[in-house]
DNA sequence: TCAAAAGTGTTCGGGTTACACCCATGG
DNA sequence: CCATGGGTGTAACCCGAACACTTTTGA
């Protein structure tokens, strides 16, 4: 047990987690199998331990939902003291990105029926806690991102060709890009750097790996 | 006494408060009076209480120094376990605008000599705890932020001319904006509302208003 | 031989930038 | 009457958007 002078309200994480599945951009969630929202879609979370920051949290859950920890950024802090009728607690939202080709994970203590859902069933569905605004926020955070940072390369870890990456671009934002425009634009700011060529069908694609240098300097219009 | 099954960090509030003195961008910053980090410069901060949302706790710290809250927004949860010797504390950092006709505050439990800086002396200054990388964070995210929303009515309460708004950009960028271009590029998107005219030298000055509506659509491209 | 996909070229229009210029006022 | 500062005009240039077109491959 421990003590103290001032009651403390307990701080936990809260995860999204975007993928890409069949070109379009997708969410891991699941339902809660206990009270409160019994039910209810849900975010996956967990409690910060001590001696533990909150993004080692984050890794060490998404690593328990059985998915490789890609790229994650702190979104906001949930602070309403009544945001649980349990009691008090603190929660830190994150977004993280995970590389495309990944099984569907399963097994959660609290959440059940994991499943990825795209951003429009986002909105059609019931959400338990605050996590609808925790939602909304972190898509429109990632769609203002890809930007102006190279977001795209943890969702495809490996060499690349131009129209992949504008297949993702697409994804993430939910519409349809012009690839010529799209190529010139991240040539024109040195982002890439060719390292080779593949082809499946017509003529053999360039394959390119983010320029790391010049990613500070990063914007792409996107039609 | 409270008593919890696991260990509990305790939850606090840090602030970057920043004004605008002498048509430069300055931001309230104290010295410690206490150990750890005594003789360190550093930002106000104070604990959320049981019952108040992280929010309410930054309006009443804003007003114990004496100022009167104005814009506040959370920028980032510093979590890492060690970032306060003397044990566990979660810092949620904000930022707020405090306009510009304003006394210097006195007075603080845990800090004195409290005083305006500017981002220069920012730079120059040693930081307690991680507090360094909150200005830096604060002072790139209100630079950012001016592109694409009404900050400034915050630090400019009353009616305004286009001249005056653009000493306050340029106090915030630190650097020169060109007048006719900015005054095009509000009246082009409707931000501003007609109410008056004062003069000081040369010919009266149109005063104005934000036009309110039409924030949300808000971008200036600043030279 | 044709369809599909990679990549290039080119045009058009609008927005940003830079700067010249005019006007009103107070000293 | 001149310096100061508010406000307008305008031309050059760049850049994004759209789309036609060429080239390369597999079926």
């Amino acid at each position: 047990m421990y003590t103290y002078k001032h009651p403390r309200p307990s701080v936990a994480i809260d995860l999204v987690l975007f993928g890409i599945i069949d070109h379009k951009l997708v969410i891991l969630t699941g339902r809660r199998a206990e009270p409160p929202y019994k039910g209810r879609a849900s975010l996956p979370g967990a409690y910060v331990y001590e001696d533990e920051s909150a993004e080692e949290t984050c890794t060490r859950k998404i690593k328990s939902i059985g998915l490789k920890p890609s790229y994650l950024e702190q979104l906001v802090t949930l602070t309403d003291p009544y945001r649980d009728p349990r009691g008090r607690v603190i929660a830190i939202a994150y977004y993280g990105l995970i590389p495309i080709p990944q099984e569907i994970p399963t097994g959660d203590t609290k959440i059940d029926q994991m499943s990825w859902i795209t951003p429009e069933e986002v909105q059609k569905q019931s959400w338990a806690f605050d996590h609808k605004k925790i939602l909304d926020i972190a898509i429109k955070r990632l769609r203002a991102k890809i930007q102006y940072s190279a977001v795209s390369p943890h969702f495809f870890p490996e060499e690349f060709t131009v129209p992949e990456l504008a297949a993702v671009y697409c994804a993430i934002l939910g519409r349809s890009i012009d690839v010529p425009n799209f190529r010139r634009d991240l040539l024109r700011q040195n982002l890439l750097v060719e390292v080779g060529t593949k082809h499946v069908r017509g003529p053999r694609a360039r394959t390119y790996n983010w320029n790391w240098k010049n990613k500070e300097k990063f914007f792409l219009s996107l039609g």
